[in-house]
Order: C-alpha cells, then structure tokens, then sequence
DNA sequence: ATTAAATACTACCTTGTTGTAGTATTTTAC
DNA sequence: GTAAAATACTACAACAAGGTAGTATTTAAT
C-alpha cells in the first residue's frame, strides 16, 4: 500500500481535465490551475500520453486532450501505471514474498480493507471526479 | 495515504513479539525470525523503546519485552509513532493544505475507504495479530 | 577484575523519489 | 521562410528513506 506524490499529481492533473473531457488544455494553463511544478508536469503529462490516457496536440495551439473517454479511466489504471503493477497489493508486513502461505493474523487483519481500496480505486473512473478548481487561488 | 517500510517492520517486530507477550527477545534471535536487517532492526527497536511500545533490558542476559499490554497497542499508534501524526490523513490528491474547504469529489470518493483503513488500524491491537513464523525459513 | 553479550549513540553511505535545467523538435500564425 | 509557442527528450540535482559501520556503554556470569 503506498500512493506516490506522483500519483496524486495525476489524479490531480486528469481530474481537472476531466472537467472538460473534450477540451484542449496547455500544460502552462494546467500549472496554474492545479499547482505543480511545471517541469515535473510537463514531464508527467508525457509520461500519461504514453501510457495512453491522454493524447499530446505540439505546434502552436497545442496542448493535452483525453486519447479515450474519461469513463473508461480508473484511478486504479492511474496508481498502477505510475507506482507499477500490484503497488497496492504488497504484502503488509513489507516481505518482497509471502513466508507465509498468504495467510497470517496480520494478512487476515489487512485483506478486507485491502479490498476496498482497490474496490474504490477500480470503481471509481475520472467521469465521477472531475472537479473545479476555485478561482480565487 | 502512506505505510512506510520502516512500519511494516514495526508490524513484523511487535506482532512477532506479541506471540508470546511476557518473553524477552534479543535483536539477535528477532532479526533471524524476522529478516529485518539487523542493524536497522536494532536501531528500530531503540526508536520503539523511545516509544515506550517496549523497554529494553540490557546486559548479559538482556533484550526487549512489551512496556504495556499489547492490547492496548493499536496498529494506528504504530504507524503514527513511526510515520508521524496523521500520515494516513493526507490529501489524496497531495495538497500540503486542503486548496477547497475539504470537500471535492475525489475527497468525497476516497473520505469512507480512508475511514475504512483508519478503522482498521486504530481497532486491531497487538494482541489480535501474535503470529507464528514458520520453523523453516 | 575480566570478559562476553547485550543495547545506545552518532555519523555516514546507498537507494529511490521528486524536482529542475537545458536543449531539441514540432507545428502554425504571420 | 521566420519566429513564436507549444511538446519531447535526457541528464542530473536535491531530498528523503532505508540501511550500515564503528564505537561506547551497560550488565552479569565467571
Ligand atoms: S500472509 Fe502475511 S507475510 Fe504473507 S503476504 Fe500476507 S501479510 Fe505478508
Ligand atoms: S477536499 Fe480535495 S483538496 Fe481538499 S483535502 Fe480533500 S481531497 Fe484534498
């Protein structure tokens, strides 16, 4: 279970763009909107198109637009593709693994919730979050 | 939303030494049931003592021993002794200060599995989750 | 007293994550 | 064509977390 700064800056990043899900955003227009460093998200934003949930628009009016429809994006797909495959299924005791038989008082103790985070991290796509941001900031 | 390494060797230790409360353990035997490098384990188990999750015992015959019962050890002190206050609280989107009033839908997304997790922590104690670790490892 | 076996302390090394800089490339308004 | 405004790429700097080393101190069996 760990969740990057990273990551939370996608979750930040494409939940504002999925305010408008069709719109054409600048990442110097994303840098003021939603705070992030702009080189990093400028990086980021790269690292997303390839991944292939936005699409990247070069040339003078360019910018970032969804490469697919925001409901088909889940915040699981974006934890995964930035913090790697199963980074929210390690093992709660940090063995890289199980020395047990994926059965110990701690896992019992864990798995329930365990589920849910990825329960709501895979039911929730970007077209339940897209939110505004306050103009006064 | 985070559980640092260093946690989940603080689980395997505590929950290790739960198994049989009023025993004395020695870093030695610890880090060969464990596999918490040794010198970390040790450092550790002085920062757990500074705590006052446990206490040491030096000498001849010394080693660490519960400080209080273990079911008065919840899992949340844990991470909060070692991860710092409030560090499963944090925004999901990774503002240092909440930019809206605590309330924008990926914080309403996240709010009840966040409790959820929160729950978990704070009602398991040590005394739930004494393990058994295998002979032949 | 000596010595062995344990913890305590402090500084440093290593690794991984986060963030920055510089330069190249692409596209379009003019 | 030229210049402006955007992204693309690559390398590295800064910082935090994880892990190691060396030495000091404590205790008790002998
Ligand atoms: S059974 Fe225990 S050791 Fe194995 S993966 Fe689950 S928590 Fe980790
Ligand atoms: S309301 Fe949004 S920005 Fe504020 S703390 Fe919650 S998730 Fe973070």
């Amino acid at each position: 279970m760990n969740l990057s700064k990273t990551s939370k800056y996608a979750f930040r990043i494409l939940g504002h763009m999925a305010k408008d899900e069709h719109a054409l955003y600048s990442a110097q227009q994303l840098h003021k909107d939603i705070y992030v460093p702009e080189r990093y998200l400028r990086r980021l934003l790269t690292d997303l198109s390839k991944h292939g949930f936005i699409k990247s628009i070069q040339g003078r009016h360019g910018g970032f637009t969804f490469a697919c429809d925001t409901s088909t994006i889940t915040l699981l797909q974006i934890v995964e593709a930035i913090d790697g495959q199963g980074s929210i299924n390690e093992c709660i005791l940090g063995y890289d693994i199980c020395v047990f038989n994926h059965s110990c008082p701690m896992h019992d103790v864990w798995e329930e919730t365990k589920l849910k985070i990825i329960e709501t991290l895979s039911k929730t796509s970007l077209k339940d979050i897209h939110y505004k941001i306050l103009e006064d900031l």
